[in-house]
DNA sequence: ATGGCCAATATGATTGGA
């Protein structure tokens, strides 16, 4: 079973593109991020007549989540715990049955935080505090649980081309690395650093000052596997070929082969 | 010179992204 997480920038700006690579993955889940529209304008036909269940969580002109999945969802739940007053749509949870047992899966978009000297960076930490209260609770059923999606986070030096270029960002200043560690020692495997060693895996270059063209990426989309999941891994990866298509997200999709049965 | 872009919005300038 193939799980995805894609930033796509505006899901209707975006459409050809993601139509293109789903035929090109035929991935079983989705997670979308950034689809910047209220629920009611996602494209939601396109999908269905892929095969694909629909679930949004979107809001008007930014932020907004997605989920696709050829399994039908046994339930799906908007919303992060842990502040009623939040209403940036960027969290969407699903339980999908299968042959044997369940699959969680979680679209996040963690908020950027720029600039840091700003409630905004405040706002981040906070919401990554809820994001570990939420993981710790969700790890207590065992199960296989995937937390897929844009953290805006670069976990190491070696998760930037020039590392030294983000010292003073709210993607890699210490209490947000901190508190990506503090997940992850939950139990959470990062699934593209347990696939590959390899140099260079980055999920976003910059649209400006020829980031693409230089290899100026970062690391920032990122699968987070549950125990049950992670030894279940066959594969993971990034799609870096789909920012050098015509009209490109900043993101690439970011990937994981999983030896789950469908029902 | 440390910049160069893109998307959405009662839109032609501003905001947000990273």
């Amino acid at each position: 079973m193939r799980i995805a997480t894609w930033n796509v920038n505006s899901v209707k700006q975006r459409l050809d593109n993601i139509l293109a690579w789903l035929a090109e993955r035929r991935p079983e889940i989705v997670c979308l991020q950034e689809i910047k529209c209220v629920d009611a304008d996602f494209p939601r036909d396109a999908f269905e007549s892929l095969g694909y269940n629909v679930a949004v969580h979107g809001q008007k002109a930014f932020n907004g989540v997605a989920l696709l999945s050829k399994l039908p969802f046994d339930e799906v739940a908007p919303g992060l715990i842990g502040d009623s007053e939040d209403i940036q749509a960027r969290f969407l949870e699903a339980q999908i049955s299968l042959r044997d047992g369940v699959v969680r899966v979680v679209s996040l978009y963690l908020p950027n935080g720029n600039p840091a000297t700003t409630e905004k960076y405040t706002y981040k930490l906070r919401w990554m505090d809820r994001l570990f209260s939420f993981s710790r609770e969700r790890l207590k059923l065992e199960e296989p649980l995937l937390l897929c999606g844009d953290y805006n986070v670069i976990p190491m030096p070696a998760d930037a081309r020039n590392p030294k270029a983000w010292v003073n960002d709210a993607l890699y200043l210490p209490p947000t690395r901190e508190r990506f560690r503090a997940l992850c020692n939950l139990g959470l495997i990062d699934a593209i650093r347990a696939a590959s060693g390899d140099a260079d895996l980055y999920s976003f270059w910059d649209y400006q000052a020829g980031a693409w063209a230089k290899n100026d990426g970062i690391r920032i989309d990122h699968i987070l596997l549950s125990p049950q999941a992670a030894d279940r891994m066959i594969d993971a990866g990034i799609d870096r070929h789909v920012r050098g298509w015509e009209k490109p997200s900043d993101h690439v999709p970011v990937y994981v082969d999983l030896a789950l049965d469908a029902r």
